[in-house]
DNA sequence: CTGACATGCAACCAAATGGTTGCATAATCC
DNA sequence: GGATTATGCAACCATTTGGTTGCATGTCAG
């Protein structure tokens, strides 16, 4: 849809794929999701990698656009940026998915709040 | 919600992550959408790496699922499996698309078969 | 049978990845 | 000011990854 933006987008999408590629930054995603703008901290817990492997995890979900962070004090702040994901799943899972728009009909007619079902 | 499916998938569902995190094997993907069946030889053309890299590439793709062999002589034909994909958009992604429920609204238009569509 | 073709298998290699440890910096609390 | 806390930075390490080359196997054509 937009003009320039697609092409850096594209090059963007790997960066994306390979974010999601790791278990333990799909964990962070899914903290986040749960509560958002946790520190840096806050994440590790629970965790059974060090501080400073989470910080280069949550570094690569940054550098990848899929999350933004904010200091605030000596903390800083983690916020989950889902657009990029939303991004891949419009632009290339979608492709994918003849199968999907059965479900879309499905979940059109949820969406409709269609009694019939 | 599938009472054993779930935790299979949810060991699937890293095995397809990395195997799309590769801008090679996502190509292929793409090849194989645009023409299902290609053999080993035909998926090699225009990529500038060895055939046995691509072999490798396609193996990987075939242990996360992502597509399924058939042997027809001395060629063996790759034929793309969406599913899993869709499953990782269905049960993980989903999730992070509070924002895509207004594109699904879009959506939902379009298949209601919005004449401008 | 022989040669050409399509693929598989294995060894090997360089670079990327995911992790660690140690130390530095900056903000907060007493 | 000094200790504590939260984070960053850099060096280092083992494993994985993505690639190569060389050779083996199996199938088709003459």
């Amino acid at each position: 849809m937009q003009p320039n933006g697609c092409i850096i987008q594209c090059m963007d999408d790997d960066a994306v794929f390979k974010a999601l590629a790791d278990p333990h930054r799909r964990q962070l995603l899914d903290r986040l999701f749960d509560r958002n703008g946790q520190t840096l901290g806050e994440l590790c817990h629970g965790l059974e990698i060090s501080r400073q492997a989470v910080a280069k995890h949550l570094a690569l979900l940054e550098a990848a656009n899929l999350l933004s962070c904010q200091w605030q004090g000596r903390e800083k702040l983690h916020y989950l940026n889902p657009v990029p994901i939303n991004q891949i799943a419009e632009r290339w899972i979608g492709k994918f998915d003849q199968h999907r728009l059965r479900a879309l009909s499905a979940l059109k007619q949820a969406l409709e709040g269609d009694p019939h079902g």
